[in-house]
DNA sequence: GCCAACGTTGGC
DNA sequence: GCCAACGTTGGC
């Protein structure tokens, strides 16, 4: 079981619209670092959603429900989605501004490695944000 | 809206 | 294969 993190612009897709479908593919990532990222990722992995921009927060918890496969939305070969549902959303959302002041987080991608779209999390990183959120 | 960080592209 | 120019992301 691994963990990992995945940022997404509320105005584009957010936390409450992915609700509201339920599932959804994981597209739109342009960038071979993210990419690498979400073919490691495995079913049952579980994910945490991040609101970029607009909220700045870790919002809910995601899991993987299928591994990774040709993006439907281009026929170039280079890039993947995967398959996503909600599990739940936190109880409270977790600020970047409190991750940056964790002393046991503030090494994550998310503040090292800011424009990172897809990124890994330790097990005891999930847990401690999941602990933030009360 | 600005700017820093950083990935990608293309000329040499 | 290096590196400057450029584009994009995302925090502020």
């Amino acid at each position: 079981m691994n963990y990992w993190l995945v940022k997404s612009e509320p105005f584009k897709y957010s936390w409450e619209k992915f609700n509201k479908e339920g599932r959804t593919f994981w597209d739109g990532v342009r960038n071979y670092q993210a990419r690498n990222n979400l073919r490691d990722m495995k079913e049952g992995d579980l994910v945490l959603f991040y609101h970029s921009n607009e909220g700045k927060a870790v919002v809910g918890i995601a899991k993987v429900v299928k591994e990774s496969y040709q993006d439907p939305t281009t026929d170039d070969k280079n890039w993947v989605v995967v398959d996503l549902s909600p599990v739940e959303s936190l109880k409270r959302p977790v600020t970047l501004e409190e991750i940056k002041a964790d002393e046991r987080l503030k090494d994550i991608s998310l503040v090292r490695q800011g424009r990172l779209s897809v990124m890994p999390l330790k097990a005891n990183e999930f847990d401690r944000i999941i602990e933030l959120a009360g």
